[in-house]
RNA sequence: GCGCCCGUAGCUCAACUGGAUAGAGCGUCUGGCUUCGGACCAGAAGGUUGCGGGUUCAAGUCCUGCCGAGCGCACCA
């Protein structure tokens, strides 16, 4: 347990003795100012439910308070505040950092949690886009902040390689002589995706053409045509090969890529075991889940000519998720919020088909959508913003400014700094936020961006860079020195980290780690410029570097949260 | 038409899940490198939180009615 949580604790259990009532940590909040205390707690409901005037009852209750030296309460208006002592807090935070070192803000609410994380779903034969691209990031995040507090978790990724939109691409694929196929990953998904928009039009204008498609569909299913069997899985590898790019280039992996194809097999069991329990019903040829008289809506699970719908498919990756890994305890399929009547539905049929393995087990992380801040992105019409276009731009850019300023930054480091710009740009709104994605204004390299915190976070290295053996001083810090409220303001937010970690998993929403480094990167670059470090007395100094490691520890463990890494130097 | 989600500064977003004076970035304007890194910092302008009603000590946050946008409404994935 962090040492903040600790002293929220010790409040909490002060309180709940002098009130003969239990009052708990959470209630306590932090206060807008220094003056009025470091915690706060509104005793507008005590006071109301015991019939008292709320400044009078907590002028009261701050009497009673146990006189300690580190923590003073102290009324203010209709609130209990708390002063916490500033040295004090200030040695055990930083002790702490010192400790845990890349573990400080981690806890154990989720130990002995084995956590299955789906995420990143892109679609072989179709492109790595925008939305792919917040998927994966998201998801990578989640994983990462379920890790931090205990869980075992399990990467996986389930990608739709078989359905309608690959027929269409073989179809106009297929008349592709082979010894014209490209060499480089890049030219085989865009001419993948030039086949889909040729497919795709001729399926909607060319009657002959429909049924063609049709038919290739159905043998896709089928895998009997040994011509189409093999372009399918030319055309696949030439995606997953670019997949695998991608992942890497954002420090992605699976413990496990499901196939949809692999499910379509197997999901013809379920579905008829469901028929049978009478969850599933005939309906108009095809076998369907009449959602109505559980609130939801009516879904295909087996369409009309015999062939297993995305929902019948789902049944069977269920029960895979479910038991090639033993036993877990929670999966979370991330996945856009525009699924979310399907899942509804298909989780529904399966607590239905089997309550004691998946009830209360499947969740839905309804992430929002991304879209474009002009126009509509089609992949149909090939106007689509590509992931990898986009970590392009962003290291274009970077170049530039490197080139302005007349300095020289390997590419490897220009490429950390590119994808820190992107991963935080999406993961700094609100995971249920809709984001209207534009290049110019969408990656910024200053201000609430991921250059400014990794910016932040080299000129604090810089520094160290300087001095000789800076970690062996701080033991012997003189924490009384640190006597500016800058400083002690920077304890309290290195303080409360724990905190956000945790509630950044109660909505699975990693943005809420991204404002707090922000705020503490500000924080840090305010008082950078105000007060001065290397040019301080040695003991002040000395304390001052001791704060100064903390905060870059915890930027550099936030910032990992958020699958960032970090440059010493840019 | 029904269901879900949303509406906060010119733009993109915050507001610790009902608490104290609604805050940041971008953009605009002003100032700061002879000082530990100017991808930085300080300051200014910018708000009837879409509109109306309600709940209570307290509402951007909850309930309700409008207005507006997005997504979903069975044989795609």
């Amino acid at each position: 347990m962090s040492f903040w949580i600790k002293i929220k604790n010790g409040i909490a259990a002060n309180l709940s003795k002098i009130l003969n009532k239990e009052v708990f940590a959470k209630e306590l909040v932090l206060t807008p100012n220094q003056e009025m205390g470091d915690l706060g707690w509104p005793i507008f409901a005590l006071a109301k439910e015991l019939g008292r005037n709320p400044a009078e009852l907590a002028k009261e209750i701050a009497k009673k308070y146990p006189t300690e030296n580190n923590i003073k309460a102290k009324a203010t208006g209709p609130y209990l505040n708390f002063v916490i002592n500033k040295k004090y807090l200030a040695k055990n935070i930083i002790k702490e950092i010192e400790e845990q070192k890349e573990k400080y803000g981690h806890n154990e609410n989720l130990k002995n949690k084995k956590i299955m994380v789906e995420f990143a779903h892109p679609n072989p034969f179709k492109s790595f886009h925008i939305g792919h691209l917040r998927n994966i990031l998201l998801g990578e995040s989640i994983v990462r902040v379920l890790e931090a507090q205990g869980a075992k978790v399990i990467r996986t990724n389930y990608q739709g390689d078989i359905g309608m939109h690959i027929a269409k691409c073989l179809w106009s694929f297929q008349k592709i002589d082979s010894k014209d196929y490209p060499t480089t990953t890049d030219l085989k998904v865009a001419l993948l995706g030039k086949c889909y928009a040729e497919g795709s039009q001729a399926f909607e204008n060319i009657p002959e053409a429909q049924a063609e498609i049709k038919e290739i569909n159905k043998k896709i299913y089928s895998g009997e045509d040994e011509k189409i069997k093999n372009l399918w899985t030319l055309g696949k590898n030439w995606s997953l090969e670019k997949f695998h790019e991608i992942y890497q280039r954002v420090y992605s992996h699976f413990d496990c890529e499901y196939m949809e194809s692999e499910m379509i097999t197997d999901c013809r069991e379920y579905i008829k075991q469901a028929e049978v329990k009478g969850i599933l019903e005939k309906s108009d040829g095809a076998i369907v889940f009449k959602g109505e008289k559980h609130g939801l809506e009516t879904r295909v699970f087996l369409n009309s000519e015999g062939l297993p719908t995305y929902e019948g498919k789902e049944l069977a990756l269920a029960y895979r998720e479910f038991s090639d890994f033993g036993k877990i305890d929670l999966c979370i399929h991330n996945v856009a919020v525009e699924q979310k009547s399907f899942f509804a539905a298909t989780f529904k049929v399966e607590e239905l088909l089997d309550e004691k393995r998946f009830k209360g087990k499947q969740y839905h992380n309804a992430y929002e959508f991304v879209g474009l801040k002009k126009g509509k992105m089609s992949s149909r019409l090939g106007n689509v913003i590509l992931g990898n276009d986009i970590l392009n731009e962003a290291k274009e850019n970077i170049k530039k400014i490197i080139a302005e300023k007349n300095n020289s930054l390997g590419d490897d480091k220009i490429e950390i700094i590119a994808v820190a710009a992107v991963k935080y740009a999406f993961l700094k709104i609100s995971a249920f936020k809709y984001l209207a994605f534009d290049m110019e204004e969408s990656i910024n390299l200053s201000g609430n961006s991921g250059p400014y915190i990794l910016y932040t976070y080299a000129r604090i290295q810089s520094i160290f860079k300087k001095i000789i053996n800076h970690k062996t001083l701080i033991i012997n810090t003189d924490f009384e020195k640190l006597s500016d409220t800058r400083e002690f303001s920077l304890i309290k937010k290195l303080a409360i980290y724990s905190e956000i970690i945790e509630a950044a998993t109660k909505n699975y929403d990693p943005s809420e780690i991204a404002k707090y480094i922000y705020e503490l990167a500000q924080m840090l670059n305010d008082y950078y410029h105000a007060i001065p470090i290397l040019q301080a007395d040695e003991e002040t100094k000395n304390a001052r570097l001791a704060l100064l490691n903390s905060i870059s520890q915890v930027i550099k463990n936030g910032l990992g949260l958020l699958g960032i890494e970090v440059v010493e130097e840019m």
